[in-house]
DNA sequence: CCGGACATTATTGTCAACAATTTTTCTTCC
DNA sequence: GGAAGAAAAATTGTTGACAATAATGTCCGG
């Protein structure tokens, strides 16, 4: 079984790995790729809650050695996404519905700064990059990309961030929008898997005509949608996986 | 100049140095600790924006090893209290004028959001709670306790937050007014340091009638008065510093 | 007297071996 | 056969030495 978990390890370096750069040989791998590879990893459901992150696994699908791996652990887990157990070992975050709960609606309040500060100072030219990144995210839905479609989804919301012009806002927005995935990949349904593109597309029209209070409007719905069909019920813990599973 | 910079580190040690616990000898000291000790120096304007924090001499103050100190380092680094320059060592940062408008407009947004809730959360118990924490911070204004001071004023908010009951709106509020105290060590005059305790009062007063508009107009001022009273102006970087200060 | 190249020093970054802890496996006994 | 306990294996945590880099000081030529 940790054997089983393992392997998910192995697999995180296959799908976006660089083409010309042997692990071995070649000269350091940055801290920063490493994160990234292991946050889209995780962000993408690829490495699911509850994983174990073993060190020496990651020194070999990466390779790079384990004080570089400890390091990057550390930032995994001040970004919420990982938990390091003392002597046990790191472990992709299992997020409890409470925390569910709390980065919902910390998103809404986060979200609704956003968006009252980017009503101000959306150019048409930025609208159009909305509508293309729109286009994008149907695109990726319709061919059934699915991880793809997790991560432009919350692209958008990042696009709004950043046309908002507030860093430590934007910082934030990345934070809850990483967590939210994980929360989604803890309690989301098949039907539930990423924001949809419709609800953007109503965002962005209300954008367009200046309309804060519609935009405010359309972003609220919009995430209480999607934490409405999750099954945040009672303590979703390993627990009540044992309980349910075995009580046929 | 870098060797008097040394010396400010060496102080860190000795104004909360804990009672009965030699650095030698005695078991492992907890990162927690050492973290909690830098960070009320930095927060309580004990080192100064741009003091450079030698790994060998902070070792030599903890105690501890120098693999551990790098660890807290890096914690210190993501809560932005210090910036981490690749083979330059690590300083305690210096927040541009932009950074510390976002952060005070972050903080604007992530308050407001808190005290919406905390009027529906509040209990008679809390609010005496906080009118007690008020009278404490008055205490120490008027005992000249300026450490003190701020540290209670920003406890203040985290009162509130916590009074709100959800914690990720609390984190963000820590390291929104971690930087504030920052920001203020670096651009404040000597008459604004603190919240004044005052506008504490008045949010309270707007609390106890449950009034969240008025609580919300409260805070806003509030922020806003503390952000119009530092000299945030052009660019106050280290090459201005040199440049004005050498120019007679 | 000033400026640039070189050597020295100090500091940070990295690595590999060692210690401590947890998990697994194997044995033993009821 | 199953549980308790002990040995073994695997994994995490720490330490110290070494390499790489930047800062400083020195020496010479102009």
């Amino acid at each position: 079984m940790a054997q089983a978990r393992e392997k998910d390890v192995m697999d995180i370096a296959l799908p976006a790995a660089p083409p010309g750069m042997p692990q071995e040989g070649g000269k350091a791998v940055s801290d920063q790729a490493v994160f990234a590879r292991l946050h889209a990893a995780i962000v993408g459901h690829r490495l699911k809650p509850g994983a174990k992150l073993g060190e020496e696994a990651l020194c070999e699908v990466f390779g790079v050695s384990r004080a570089q791996i400890r390091r990057i652990l550390l930032n995994l887990a001040h970004a919420k996404l990982i938990e390091l157990r003392p002597n046990r070992g790191a472990y992709v975050a299992q997020p409890s519905v409470r925390e569910a709960r709390h980065v919902f609606e910390a998103r809404r309040a986060v979200e609704a700064a956003i968006v009252e500060r980017a009503v101000d100072r959306v150019t048409e030219e930025m609208i159009e990059d909305l509508a293309a990144h729109i286009r994008e995210e149907q695109a990726a839905h319709e061919r059934g990309d699915q991880e793809a479609a997790i991560r432009l989804s919350g692209a958008f919301h990042l696009h709004l961030a950043r046309i908002a012009g507030n860093e430590v806002l934007l910082a934030f927005l990345e934070e809850l929008v990483s967590r939210t995935s994980l929360i989604i990949a803890t309690y989301g349904t098949q039907s539930v898997s990423a924001c949809s593109h419709d609800d953007h597309e109503g965002i962005l029209q209300a954008l367009r005509r200046h309309d804060a209070a519609a935009m405010l409007d359309h972003m609220d719905r919009h995430l209480r949608f999607i934490e409405e069909h999750l099954q945040l019920i009672a303590g979703g813990e390993a627990e009540v996986d044992l309980r349910t599973i075995l009580s046929e």
